[in-house]
DNA sequence: TATATTTGCTTAATCGATTAAGCAAATATA
DNA sequence: TATATTTGCTTAATCGATTAAGCAAATATA
């Protein structure tokens, strides 16, 4: 019957031989004889031999399953990185099971569990916004299975981390907006606590004194950077008495958000109030204006995590440490923030 | 050490009692007593114990994986459908497996493999634009084990399906247009060879013949709706001799490079040229003008996809046959469609 | 009080693949 | 020709959890 699935036994009874035999010849084990080989091929073929994956795994204390966990799929970034994860791991005979913690901390532990539970022989994640509690992260390190971070990471986790220049990025923005003539640079960053969103805010308040615009602390919002955030902060943005030229937004997400309130506002981007995002998201080229954004390199992100994960695959006795790959990021000037 | 994992051996140890005594005991066994089932929960809480699940799923021949293989995260109703499927199958204990096949082919085969191979307890799937041979999903059936599809089905697969009812849909978005006026509607549709874009196409092309409009052959086009295509599509309407005043594209990717043609062009939009899109996708509502579109119920879709497997996880003899599961979708107007 | 049933465990087999250890036959080397 | 090495397999143990079968002690029933 087709119900009945075939194993290496199977094989070895139709062949008269042992099923260690067996698994040595799909192996191509040096010390099996290629007639051998071959009849053992054609047999597991007219079989339709597949191997059982949990078995071999429960023996060789290797499952080749890699977990990701991601905030949410529903983003270019994250989906983009999660393609080229899974390109470069298929190739090596991983699988990844993916996971989102739609930026919740408790989804994020239970998710945690759920790969530890699955037996994965890594994690490659991105923090949620909620995260601040590490100790879920530490049971993956303690179990001495790698975690890489990528995008949102942290150091005190001490292990390897693949991400984007976000303080330079940060003044690579205030730098353009002050070249198309804008004086009054107000930012809608992340929360502080995460450390890529520290990092954007730092890197926008050292940019503004270097240049010596207003360091008006009213200019300078946090929040979770959706799209409705965007459009709460816009609105406190633009209820001040002194109005900004110019709105650095964390996120294109929350960036959509400003800018359907300056639409409905009928303020004038760029003119007004220059605009520029961050992320790169499709959406950004489809909006009008289209908004200036910066380009995360998703791919490049999605690629070195999972090589980085090879690397640590097969460390015997694993110690992982701080180390850090920080891409350059690359800012893409649209209509949003071009004023000449 | 922390890298020694705990087994139901060491508990036994620990207790002086048998591993089975213990595996029941954590099991709830009835014939284990109260006392032993507390000394066993403390210690292994003691011993941070984790049951290997490799090892059980292996002896109950139940992974508890249920695989899902989608045309592309990257996009609100498969990530939405996703999410969906996975809050219904964590509550029963099962994990999920993402997997993308980027509407290839081949892509998709290997897929099924990985998911075959990782012994998933079932395949829930949206096909591949460009899949036509059934043979790989024919492997999964004739594996016994359960075969949901959704959103890109197939009837000669004879397996449970869940969708929406698209032939209908096709009709309602038709009689909108002429509700607004528009006397010549053009269609830029998916290849008929995918069920439901061959829906789409039957339902307007119906629709077109019972209000006695122009059937243009001119005006039906097909081709695989991505961004690129849906510029190509319109380009190509554009230089007709006689232009439609409504355009009616299967899917909102493909609408939006639509739009971006008309926006270059400066045609208005909807006077000019009216326009519908397909699967609310949240770019829908941002962009200049809100295109009209679907909604897919995507929430809906994942949850009775889901509710489908666990129906048929338990079934011994499984036999499925074609079991359709069809929604109403919802024609959502925005200012791309509203003339008046 | 004698027998039947229930309770609470143990023993041993099992899921399917892998691998260390070992043995006989074939081949190579002295 | 005698010994050493290589080849090509087999045997048996193992990964960790589960479960059928069974046994002794405790309890219930006649």
């Amino acid at each position: 019957m087709a119900n009945k699935k075939t194993t290496l036994k199977d094989i070895a009874i139709a062949l008269n031989i042992s099923t260690a035999a067996v698994s040595k010849a799909l192996n191509d084990d040096s010390r099996i004889s290629i007639k051998t080989k071959e009849a053992v091929k054609k047999v597991a073929k007219e079989l339709n031999y597949q191997p059982n994956h949990l078995a071999s795994a429960l023996r060789k204390g290797k499952s080749n399953l890699v977990g990701v966990i991601v905030p949410r799929t529903n983003s270019n970034f994250f989906s983009s990185v999660i393609q080229n994860i899974e390109e470069v791991l298929n190739k090596k005979g991983y699988n990844i099971i993916i996971t989102q913690s739609n930026e919740s901390y408790k989804k994020e532990c239970s998710n945690i569990d759920t790969l530890l539970f699955t037996q994965v022989d890594g994690i490659i994640a991105s923090m949620a916004n909620e995260t601040t509690n590490l100790a879920y992260f530490e049971k993956v390190k303690s179990k001495g299975i790698p975690l890489i971070l990528f995008d949102r990471g942290e150091n005190d986790l001490n292990v390897d981390y693949i991400g984007i220049n976000d303080y330079d990025s940060s003044h690579m923005i205030v730098e353009h907006l002050i070249n198309q003539g804008c004086k009054r640079i107000a930012h809608i960053g992340g929360y502080r606590h995460t450390r890529i969103f520290n990092n954007r805010i730092r890197g926008y308040v050292d940019a503004i004194k270097k240049h010596q615009l207003p360091a008006d602390e009213q200019l300078l919002l946090e929040s979770n950077l959706t799209i409705e955030d965007g459009r709460e902060k816009m609105l406190e943005l633009l209820q001040l008495k002194n109005r900004p030229d110019a709105v650095y937004v964390a996120s294109d997400f929350a960036a959509l958000g400003a800018l359907q309130i300056l639409q409905e506002k009928n303020i004038q981007v760029p003119n007004e109030i220059a605009l520029v995002g961050f992320g790169n998201e499709p959406f950004t080229a489809m909006v009008t204006p289209a908004l200036s954004t910066i380009n995360q390199h998703s791919a490049e992100i999605g690629k070195m995590a999972a090589n980085t994960f090879l690397e640590l695959a097969d460390v015997v006795e694993l110690k992982q440490t701080l180390n850090k790959k920080i891409l350059q990021a690359e800012l893409i000037v649209r209509d949003s923030s071009k004023r000449k």
